[in-house]
This record gives structure tokens, C-alpha cells and sequence, in this order.
DNA sequence: CGTTCACTTGAATGGGATCAAACTGTGTGG
DNA sequence: CCACACAGTTTGATCCCATTCAAGTGAACG
């Protein structure tokens, strides 16, 4: 699969996050970089937050990814999403102060945290900042809904092209090659992120590899038909 | 089932929506009131806004339900939620400025217009506002990974269970019976949200009512036993 | 070099979909 | 008033997709 397909191709410099401080002037940005907290680097396997924590920082994930889960009352987990450099970390704990799920680093990561009490006093001086905050919380919610929802009436194929299409289109709008990129999460994880056993999504990875849509092996992902994926995830062509 | 079971207990006057105006002193309510636009009344199968519809307005449901529903690009539709009075509608539109789902009343309903850039400028000099419209739309985003992201990996009866319980709890929150009251929607629509056929989903209250957990005559609902259909909902007792 | 963890592949089982048919309440027009 | 149409619902029989159980492969690492 050749050389790491995950250097970023833009170039400019960002303070922050990614989305945040989007449309800021120099003045406002230098204000929002102010309240960006320390850098912490957060292992492997290690929890950024967990379920019950008080919530008083947002994160922007610097570097790395990260996974969110719930614990069900059965004991069981449940993995509720997978965030990217790039993506803001936290927002589903402002409406109790208290985290709703945990948060565990794929792989050695970095965070930014933003202390949310100071975010909140920006708001008040800038408009814009908090436009574009209500825009990510916003995007939050149809992105759960538009993918999310959807998953439960779609087969496992569609399931599965659907979560690779998603990835896609994340690396894409971040700078990332949208044909080539490395999960970062196990089989076993995308199983439960989606609701198939482990031996679904490998039969359908292999499957998919075999139909001359993917390349996989291993880790590396390389998807070759990407309309035709997002045909699959459509509910079009069961490619036999 | 006897009389209307949806009568509100609650006796206390509400000038706006239920969770908005919470926190607020007198001279804020007045001013969070007086941008609460026009009532709109929509009857029954009208829909309050369509996909791609310019967004400007949130909508507090004053009286009645409604459905939110996607189009997917193979045409066939996806209900997103219901929402019930006391609730906020509009909400995933704020990221893109344009409606991603479609809202359709269920009966005869009624409205409150919320002109969004007039809430924006409120938010402005009353941050209590701000921190509670940011408090709802985070729950928004924990009620579709909680609620909806499980549904993915729960049994047919487990997610009808969870389905009611859901229900109910949002009615108790409003100050409505908690055990007694209407479905509001057709099998097939609760069917196409929780990813089931029409069958299945009669099949299972059927079942349930057999069991004696609950009782259900057309659109009539009771729940006999909450505490059953909760653990049926987390995975436990498939109850024969 | 062997253990371990993640993954793959095969065969059998079962839950929910689909197909088919009957039933119910509601409204409509004669 | 009844006859009819119709949409929503229920129930039964069959089928199929995804899970489960089981076994095996392969890379990573001490």
C-alpha cells in the first residue's frame, strides 16, 4: 500500500481546531488562542474522560483518534462514535455537566482542552465564535441522525459501506486522502459501532475486497470504487 | 382506557416553551417573549418545513406531535423522530442554514415561529439563555447516540421496548401520565423509525400486551409494568 | 520460537423480513 | 340507514440474512 497516505495536504497554519475559529479575524483569533488550554497527550487505551466525569473542557483533538462508548445498565458497551484530529470532543456533556460517555485514545493522541466557562464568556464578545460553535453542535446532531439512524434499516453491506464512506468524507474535508487512509479502530470495534458481529464485517470486508471495490489488508484501507461504495450504502446493487 | 389521560398535571403558566425560558428572571422573559413569533397552526399531514428549506425560524411546539423525517437518495424515507409539545424543532438546521429533514404533523398542531437571528442577539446580553439553548441542543445530541445508536444492536422487542419507555418518559418530563397514553403514529411509522416491519412491530405488542406488560387497544396505550418493559429494553427476559 | 491477539473462513441456527390473507374501524355515498 | 371502499392492523407460513459456534490463519512481540 505504499507510503503513509495521511499526511495532511493543506498547508496553512492552524492555531486551533479545525472548524472553531473559522471566519475569526486575527484580533478574535488571538483571543480564542488564549483560552486554549494546555496540549495533553493522552496513550493508547488510555480515557480522556469518562462516563460520570464533570464536564468542564471541551477538546479539539490535535493528534490521534479517539473512540466514545456508553456503558449500558447490562454492562455492556456501546460505542457511540469515532473522532478524528480535527473534531471537537465533549459537547454531548453540556446539557447535564457531566459526561454522558467515555472517551479512549485508538492510539497515542493529542487534545487541546478549551475551558468551556471561558468559552462561554467569548461568546459574548463574538458572535461569529459562537455562530460557529452553534454549526458544530448543530452538525453533531444531523450527522447522528443522518448517519446514525439510517444504519438501523440498512443491511450489514450497506452498514458497512456507509461507515467507510463516512470516514471517507471526514478525512477528505481535513486534508486527508479520501481513497487511502488506515482504520484506526479493531474489527470488533466497528462491529459493535454498527451492530454486527466481528465475522460480519470481516465476510464483508472481504467480500467488498473481492468485488474490486476496497483494497484492505489489514489496517490499510484503500477504496477503489467509491461511487460504487456509495451506491452499496445507497441500498443499490448488492455486488452479488 | 376511560378518559383523555393527556390532560398536563401541570398548572403553572407558560408564556414560551417548556425548557427555553428556564432560569430566566421577569424582565428577560418579557424579552425572550416578545420575539416569539407568530403562532402557526398546522393540521394534520401538513408538514412545518421541507428538506432544503431556507432555515430562519425554530419552532416550539405548542400543541400536537409531529414527525421528522429524511428523503435518502433512493427515495425511500427515513423518520428521523417524533417530537411531542414542549419540544424544539429546527435544530439540525442551524450547521447548514438549509433543513435536512422534512417535519409533518401527525393531528392538528400548533406553533411558535422562533426567528433564529433574533434568538442569536438575545443570546447576546442574556447568557442563561445562551447556556440553556446550548443545554438543549447538547441533549439533543446524547438523545440520538443514546437512544437512537443503541437501537442498532438491540433486539426487535428490546427496541419497541425502548421505544415506549422513551415515550413515556418524555410524557412524565412534560407533565403528562407516564403509563397512559396515545401513540400518536402509525405502526409502520414507529416500524420505519426503529428499523422494523410493520409485522414485527404489531407482532411484538401483541406479545408484550399477552405478557401483561402492557395494554394496547388501537392507538391506546397503557403500560402496566414500567419496570419490565425497562429491563426488557436493556436486553433482559425476553419474556417468552 | 512460541504465545497472544486480531482477524478470517466455514457450517449451522434462528430472528425478523417477506409474502399472503383476513380483520377492523372509519368514512363516504347512495 | 346500509353498502362499500380503504387504510391500518393483525396473524400465519415461509424464507433469508446475519449471528453464532467452531476452527484455523497470520502478524507482532517478548
Amino acid at each position: 500500500m505504499g507510503d503513509d497516505p495521511h499526511r495532511p495536504r493543506r498547508t496553512k497554519k492552524e492555531p486551533v481546531s479545525l472548524c472553531l475559529p473559522m471566519g475569526l479575524d486575527e484580533a478574535d483569533m488571538q483571543r480564542l488562542d488564549q483560552i486554549i488550554g494546555r496540549r495533553r497527550r493522552i496513550k493508547r487505551d488510555q480515557s480522556l474522560y469518562r462516563m460520570g466525569d464533570r464536564f468542564d473542557m471541551l477538546y479539539a483533538i490535535r493528534l490521534g483518534h479517539f473512540k466514545t462508548y456508553q456503558v449500558n445498565s447490562n454492562g455492556s458497551q456501546q460505542i457511540t462514535g469515532f473522532q478524528m484530529a480535527g473534531e471537537l470532543l465533549g459537547m454531548d456533556a453540556i446539557g447535564t455537566s457531566r459526561h454522558q460517555c467515555e472517551a479512549v485514545a485508538l492510539e497515542d493522541s493529542e487534545v487541546c482542552e478549551i475551558p468551556f466557562s471561558q468559552l462561554e464568556e467569548l461568546f459574548q464578545d463574538m458572535p461569529v465564535l459562537l455562530r460557529q460553535f452553534h454549526r458544530i453542535m448543530s452538525k453533531e446532531i444531523s450527522r447522528e441522525q443522518g448517519v446514525m439512524l439510517t444504519l438501523n434499516s440498512m443491511s450489514a453491506q450497506q452498514k458497512l459501506a456507509a461507515f467507510l464512506v463516512n470516514l471517507s468524507s471526514r478525512y477528505a474535508t481535513r486534508g486527508y486522502s479520501a481513497s487511502r487512509f488506515q482504520l484506526r479502530m479493531t474489527r470488533e470495534e466497528i462491529g459493535n459501532y454498527l451492530g454486527l458481529a466481528v465475522e460480519s464485517v470481516s465476510r464483508l470486508l472481504s467480500n467488498l475486497k473481492k468485488n474490486g471495490v476496497i483494497d484492505v489488508s489489514h489496517r490499510d484501507l484503500e477504496l477503489l470504487d467509491l461511487p460504487t461504495l456509495r451506491s452499496i450504502a445507497l441500498g443499490a446493487d448488492p455486488c452479488s
